[in-house]
DNA sequence: ATCAGAATTGACCGTTCGGTCAACTTCACT
DNA sequence: AGTGAAGTTGACCGAACGGTCAATTCTGAT
């Protein structure tokens, strides 16, 4: 069957461009890492960015799973960002025993990447960045509702503060390579979304 | 004299690899900006790196002269914390006019994009983001010191926290496009700094 | 005026890049 | 068994890449 080449395609580009960058990364490098001939890639995705879009598509998969089964769950609203955010690291420190580096955040890697530069991958990852920032704030007015954050508190900016906070937790560890990094900052959620409790 | 075509390529180099990525950015690219003929630039690089290490020493100065201004001013030292995020701001502001588009911290950027991938650049970049922290670090202690952040407060960490913060910052405007959402996290700062004055 | 070295030119090189293609094999379905 | 689509192969293409180089011009010190 087709699909596992192009799930593997798609999993070897993402540990590729995730250890290094798209640009750097070459379509025969996938191909040669992925076992697979450069026909066979061209035969599931139609360009290099047709095939990163799938790339990131899978990262935004995982991601809006890991926000399900954390800020989604139950318990208070709070401690659920917190075990989004606990979550959160542990994939980096999984990915670094995967790619035997410390990746950043796969979204905002791929933002900071194709921000204003690339006319379909720029906008692409601003939407998801948005749609995480809006699964925060929801969370945000429940915590707001329950009390549990300053009544002052705008969830809005709260939550993408909150997701720019997330990022640079990402970035710190990556250039450090050390997991370890982020999770010290972790300690500053709680007090970037004001909690009063 | 040479110096100042030098300069041009970096400056050039510079605005490119800001606006889209290192990778991204071709020599040829850089010549054609700059007015300048292919064998000059390897007149005075000896190569694409070099070129880039040159770009990154030049954001670095610019961004520890802006910490000179602010973070080694006078005032209290939270205070000069705040006057350097607004100050960061505003290059990004000053940036997307120049450039067209919001970029991200440059020292950042380069350190997502080079970081655990390549051998000489990532180093340099989590060196000066090293010194970064640093800088907030002696802030911090000093405002310790008076009693204007939490005594539990441990500055090695809640500078790290802070660098990463602006980093995400920087991030978040770059994918959105707009400076004012940089801004509007910068309300972020105290209490990510657990101030208590 | 001379001359050495810095600066500049633009053609050129080998490699690698993203992408194409016609031919071949495998598979699902009747 | 037969058939058409899906999947696979590997050679191939033009363009762009980073980098080189011999030749030329500019420049500042003597």
């Amino acid at each position: 069957m087709g699909a596992e080449t192009r799930g593997r395609l798609v999993a070897t580009a993402g540990d590729l461009m995730q250890a290094s960058s798209f640009a750097q990364v070459g379509v025969g490098d996938v191909c040669r890492a992925a076992g697979v001939n450069k026909g066979s890639l061209y035969h599931f995705f139609d360009s290099k960015e047709d095939l990163a879009a799938a790339v990131l598509d899978a990262h935004w998969a995982r991601m809006t799973g890991l926000m399900e089964v954390t800020v989604g769950g139950e318990g208070e609203p709070l401690d659920r960002i917190d075990a989004f955010v606990a979550a959160f690291i542990d994939t980096l420190d999984q990915r670094r025993r995967e790619l035997g580096t410390t990746p950043g955040c796969p979204i905002g890697s791929f933002a900071a990447e194709f921000a204003g530069s690339h006319p379909s991958l720029g906008p692409r990852t601003t939407h998801m960045l948005g749609q995480w920032v809006t699964v925060f704030e929801r969370a945000l007015d429940e915590a707001r509702a329950l009390g549990h954050v300053d009544a002052d508190l705008d969830p809005a900016v709260a939550a993408r503060s909150l997701v720019g906070y997330v990022q640079g937790m990402a970035l710190m560890a990556q250039a450090m390579d050390d997991p370890g990094v982020a999770r010290s900052m972790a300690v500053g959620v709680r007090p970037l979304l004001q909690a009063t409790t």
